[in-house]
DNA sequence: TAGTGGTCTAGACCACTGT
DNA sequence: CAGTGGTCTAGACCACTAC
């Protein structure tokens, strides 16, 4: 691990070449994933700067999610995460015939023991943007289930689904175990066929309390995914909200081009 | 603006106290989009902490994307950016007939300016990535365009297109200027009708490069989509690498539920 | 010129990890 | 125990912004 030396007569503020030295090291492959960094009091006698310098460098990597520190054993180049593929078929009829939920059928195909918790079963009012697509107005209820998802025992996912009360009341919906193939097999066992989906797709970073359920590290961002899942006759019939860790996550789509 | 006071017995850091405090208020709307923040020195004097400590407060809430500092003025409540919805039908033939190219069609039904600079184009080794969906061998050169595209003269995504030589060569694809309609209305005219589309998606925090091309603030991530083109012959005639600013972006699409 | 954030120094004590 | 990162203090000088 050959560092270079700081150039003082560099317009760029000293912690930033550092950060600079570091990163091309992680490129290059010098430090290879899971390798450790330098450690701050390496940086500071290599460098000669305070150590505030140092950890300021080091901190810059950490925003961009390329290193990971361990309190008492050291900074290290993050772990490439397993990565799941979620192609759009994923919600595919086949699917639910053989019993399975979508997030179940996709991680068994990857290879991933999947598994769900934090499950909670209520009703209430649906927020605003569920309301416009659910075509509900002001006052109607929505039954509301949230989950989160977990892959080899890491939360990878939460999910919260919004489905009219109509739709939802005295099916397995609205209870705690939706039974085999998910809230799309009860709804299309009470008369309503499933005709398509749109999918809305944003990232950004998380909120304090998505960090804290899918226990994400500093520097790592959020895939959101607004499901709406809508019958034959063309009405909305379920909106899902769903937060992903995205290190964990490649979505595909496939469209024609008409 | 009523900020709290620490709690010393409270195991959580003093700074992240403070971060929550300005996070709740930031939430509750007592500060607003654009409102600029205490500074350091009133929050130095209100908890009665070193400027350090005030410093990473700001700094949980700068990596969160939530807020811009500004030298010489002070740290402001990210402005919400200005979202463009990007639908899968963006590549309709409709809107290559029209003689308009993806990127300027969907500016201009959302009411954007648009703006295209950074043209490059080339010839040379396809990156792995590509040469898989591509099916080409390890030998075969490709066509490379890249461009930055600006909404309101703002950066907000980079495309690196690769086309197989035998495509390109000859067209004005393989020119600046793709004439009217760009890659795609060339590809049709020269026999290679548009079958379908797949794309990849994935967010991640941005390279160091990235962040100066699309002028990405700390706490920025950004959206990759990697889209193959695909021929009626089935053959892939395009691989399309973009990289967006998150926040400037919303992935709409629609798949049927089979 | 006063106020702001950007950067740096030189210390300090703590909690956690591994030996 | 020594080594690591986590947090805090109390200063300093700088560059930029607004008045």
């Amino acid at each position: 691990m050959a560092l270079g030396s700081l150039d003082r007569s560099d317009d760029r503020a000293p912690y930033r070449q550092i950060a600079d030295q570091l990163r091309t090291a992680i490129d290059r492959g010098d430090l290879a994933a899971g390798d450790k960094l330098p450690s701050e009091a390496e940086l500071m006698r290599h460098y000669d700067v305070a150590r505030m310098t140092a950890r300021q460098a080091i901190q810059e990597l950490r925003a961009e999610g390329r290193v990971v520190a361990e309190q008492g054993r050291g900074v290290f180049v993050r772990l490439p995460a397993p990565v799941r593929r979620l192609a759009s078929d994923r919600f595919a009829r086949r699917h639910r015939d053989a019993g399975q939920a979508a997030f179940l059928a996709e991680a068994e195909k990857a290879g991933v023991t999947p598994g769900v918790d934090e499950i909670h079963v209520g009703r209430g009012p649906a927020p605003d943007l569920v309301r416009e697509r659910l075509k509900l107005d002001e006052a109607a209820d929505v039954v509301i289930r949230s989950r989160r998802y977990l892959a080899e025992g890491q939360p990878v996912e939460t999910a919260v689904s919004y489905i009219p009360v109509d739709l939802a009341e005295g099916t397995p919906i609205a209870e705690q175990d939706t039974g085999p193939g998910g809230i799309y097999a009860r709804l299309e066992e009470s008369g309503h066929m499933l005709d398509r989906f749109t999918e809305e797709i944003t990232a950004r970073m998380p909120t304090a309390d998505e960090r804290r359920r899918l226990k994400l590290g500093p520097g790592t961002p959020v895939l959101t995914v607004l499901r709406t899942a809508y019958d034959t006759d063309g009405r909305a019939v379920e909106v899902c909200d769903t937060v992903k860790a995205a290190p964990a996550y490649v979505l595909e789509y496939d469209f024609p081009a008409r």
